[in-house]
DNA sequence: AAGTATCCATTTA
DNA sequence: TAAATGGATACTT
């Protein structure tokens, strides 16, 4: 973790078919997204709504029809501003790597490596991939062992399969 | 198809 | 600081 993590202002949540996703926003944009649990599913967070900046509700506009559409396999035609403030150097060189990889295709976790210069640094990778705080719009779940096999899936590799299922990607085991 | 050795950033003790 | 821990890989039975 990092201490000088960026304090969310507002917490909203977002709808979808498949549950209700939880949102953190930061004053620099969306800061997390955790995926739908029996914890928000019912909790009340109507209390942080009336708290929430204009353009904290632009953003939740945004991040509300781009998870939609990312989650029924279109590409989002656009995306909040990401805040991924919290991570260390290292982390933030793999989300960002991540967000190269175009809907569809898929990087194995030592492609992913090598693209930020550390070519034996796949299980680090790894780490950094499980710590991305904006799952779905930081696809994580692109990132296939080598071989196309599954590998993890800190969220839940239910997750892992459906999003690359429903993005048209092919795996195996 | 299993085991084993080595990888590396982070977390935890 | 040192040891343990992961969304790993490559090599060796």
């Amino acid at each position: 973790m990092n201490s000088k993590t960026e304090k969310l202002l507002a917490t909203l949540p977002i709808p979808t078919t498949d549950g209700v996703f939880m949102a953190h926003y930061s004053a620099r944009g969306l800061a997390g997204l955790v995926f739908p649990s029996a914890h928000n599913q019912n909790k009340s967070s109507i209390a942080t709504k009336t708290l929430v900046s204009a353009q904290g509700r632009r953003w939740h506009a945004v991040a509300t029809k781009a998870l939609n559409r990312a989650l029924t396999g279109r590409v989002p035609k656009s995306l909040p501003p990401l805040d991924l403030s919290s991570g260390t150097a290292f982390q933030q060189r793999v989300w960002n790597a991540l967000c190269r990889i175009a809907s569809g295709e898929t990087r194995s976790y030592t492609e992913i490596a090598t693209a930020i210069g550390q070519r034996t640094a796949a299980r680090a990778v790894g780490g950094a991939c499980g710590a991305n705080p904006v799952p779905v719009f930081v696809p994580c779940h692109r990132v296939l062992a080598a071989n196309l096999r599954l590998g993890g899936f800190s969220g839940g590799l239910d997750w892992k399969r459906k999003l690359l299922a429903r993005e048209g990607i092919r795996f195996s085991k």
